[in-house]
DNA sequence: TACGATCTACGAGAGTTCTAGTAGGAGACT
DNA sequence: AGTCTCCTACTAGAACTCTCGTAGATCGTA
């Protein structure tokens, strides 16, 4: 599988076109937090494209834009950067550094605990 | 607390001062996996002290480099931008994905399920 | 003192990222 | 047909990143 390593602002417009869906131009620029030119989001959208990393569709004189690649391969990427380079390859760190983050309460912590137990309790897959 | 940020080079650098400690140019660049020239490595230290992120004392007539930003801030900066980005705010999307990748077997899960199990058991600190 | 090794400071070129302006096409309305 | 609006294509400049070369200082040693 190719590099799927975005920047900071590819990653804006990713995660607009995660959680909304394939998109317009105007309607990944209404989302955005910050206020863009038109024309900036579009370079944007463009460059993904010329990436691999999105494809377009017409839709009446304007582009569609879909994700080609999901959070999931993005999150395999990042995380797997972050284990190695910050944490030192410990999963263990991170996970640790993830729950003492501000915000996370007692019930989050066994929401987590339940994710690994189903995990163990043969949900999850063998290992490879 | 100013941003916290790497770029990819940055953070090899950096990575390289977390797990060894203090280390001169010389030091850091025969760690490195890859290799660069000895300029190479000094200019990404010097990038670093510019934007605050390292600092270096003199020894003998070497700099040795010395990490002000430790893995504890660097890692809540990039994990905050992943999930939010990536996991669209969800800790827990990005622990199943985290114990999904290949390599976790079933103790390694257990270990973190410890982990969790600790920070319940009041090893965790309040919520402020 | 002269030489070689080592180290920093500075400069710079190539490539990437970020942002946005301008030009021009196409549909809608008068 | 003329004009307004919306949209893409192209262009571009400023800043940042990545890499390394060259110059010059310093230290140890012949």
């Amino acid at each position: 599988m190719a590099d799927v390593s975005f920047t900071e602002r590819e990653l804006d417009v990713m995660a607009v076109l995660w959680t909304r869906g394939p998109s317009t131009v105007t309607e990944v620029r209404e989302v955005l937090a910050d206020a863009f030119a038109y024309t900036t989001v579009l370079s944007v959208l463009r460059t993904l494209e010329a990436k691999g990393h999105v494809q377009h569709k017409a839709e009446g004189k304007a582009h569609r834009y879909v994700p080609l690649v999901g959070r999931e391969a993005a999150g395999t990427s990042a995380l797997g950067r972050i284990v190695d380079k910050i944490f030192g390859g410990s999963r263990e760190l991170l996970l640790t550094h993830l729950v003492d983050a501000r915000g996370v309460d007692d019930e989050e912590v066994k929401r987590l605990r339940r994710i690994l137990n189903e995990r163990l309790r043969g949900g999850g897959r063998a290992v490879r």
